[in-house]
DNA sequence: TAGCTTTGCCTAACAGTGTTAGATTATTTA
DNA sequence: TAAATAATCTAACACTGTTAGGCAAAGCTA
């Protein structure tokens, strides 16, 4: 009856094979060429044993999107333990995330649905710097002459740009932030980024 | 030799409809679920005729954006043009920003690659909540037990995960954003939350 | 008006996708 | 060894973006 086992231990293995495969090929092609074929052959399998592990291709992902989680919690947990006091642990905590994005990148675009824009690449007309220009120079505006340089500018605005952009794909991709809440993050945000930049 | 002309315009015509006939399926389907051959059954045409106007599908995806920028920049130029004082504008400005993200969110969506998450969806299994509830954990912790209530530990979270989520999908889709900037912003943004949470 | 050329549009097809049904082979059980 | 079960494959369906080739209508020229 160890056959049994043995079995088991044999299904757990090519389904992880079959997930270790999809995270490969993401990161080796991205996730838009990912296909149940490719994995299929990277398992040496042929596709249709794919769905004796998973329903569908979502299912993979979604299974990923679990293990990123996992692992993404872990790695905010072992950052916050190098410290004892919370405002270094936050920090820590915040930064850790940050690390993950860039070292796991495949996982967090697929966890947060992030995908990297293939339409605007490498050309950037001018029409599409229209509202960044627009913003800039009311920052340039608004800043003392004193530190009118690019690179604060640069600062100002992608933090402005960042907390906006990012409130709003919140937003779409999850939808459980509040009204209020939204409000509120906004209305914080851009008084206290106005009023920094004023000094 | 006004029928060149008359040609013409009815070829500009069809351009057109192409685009609002892509941009009207992603409204009511999503954007994962266009394709050439609805577009062309949605003009009364086949779909090969679709690339005498565009080489590809990708291409009205790129016409679309163009015209979002276009948008977007109008709406936020009438939206600053409403005050005179630089601070006025530049809130102003942001708000038509956001207000344009959900106005037209499809257009929001091609233009920045924001993609409404299928996989997370309605199952937010306690998985998934992990590094959000360390992260509240500690907020809370840093948070003076006056002002402990669920509204702020949710503003303050959703403030930081904008900022820091914001800063690398600007990063993710498009990359010029250099590492200074990052470190700094980042830096800042995290620092300004910290500080501002402990009052 | 006749013929020729160009244009507009379509059908058919290719290679690829996710997914399912049915047949086939291999393995385990009796 | 024979029957039953499990593992795996082939073939197909309906779809995707895209291209090639043909047909018919429109325009131009004589």
């Amino acid at each position: 009856m160890a056959s049994k086992d043995r079995i088991q231990r044999l299904k757990e293995e090519t389904r992880i094979n079959i997930l270790d495969a999809a995270l490969d090929i993401a990161k080796a092609e991205g996730w838009p060429s990912l296909s149940m074929r490719k994995i299929a052959d990277k398992i040496e399998y042929t596709a249709p044993v794919i769905y004796e592990y998973f329903n569908s291709k979502e299912a993979i992902l979604q299974e990923l999107t679990r293990t990123g989680y996992l692992k993404l919690a872990k790695q905010m947990q072992d950052a916050g333990n190098l410290f004892t006091e919370p405002e270094r642990q936050l920090e820590a905590m915040w930064l850790a995330y940050w690390n993950f994005a860039f070292a796991e990148k495949e996982l967090y675009q697929v966890m947060y649905g992030v995908q990297t824009n293939c339409c605007v690449s490498e050309n950037p007309c001018v029409v599409l710097k229209g509202p960044e220009t627009m913003l800039r120079n009311k920052i340039e505006d608004l800043l003392p002459a004193a530190n009118r340089t690019k690179e604060n500018i640069d600062r100002r605005y992608y933090t402005f740009w960042s907390v906006v952009h990012g409130l709003i794909s919140i937003n779409m991709t999850r939808q459980l932030v509040s009204e209020e809440i939204n409000r509120q993050v906004l209305k914080d945000a851009i008084g206290g980024m106005i009023h920094a930049i004023k000094n």
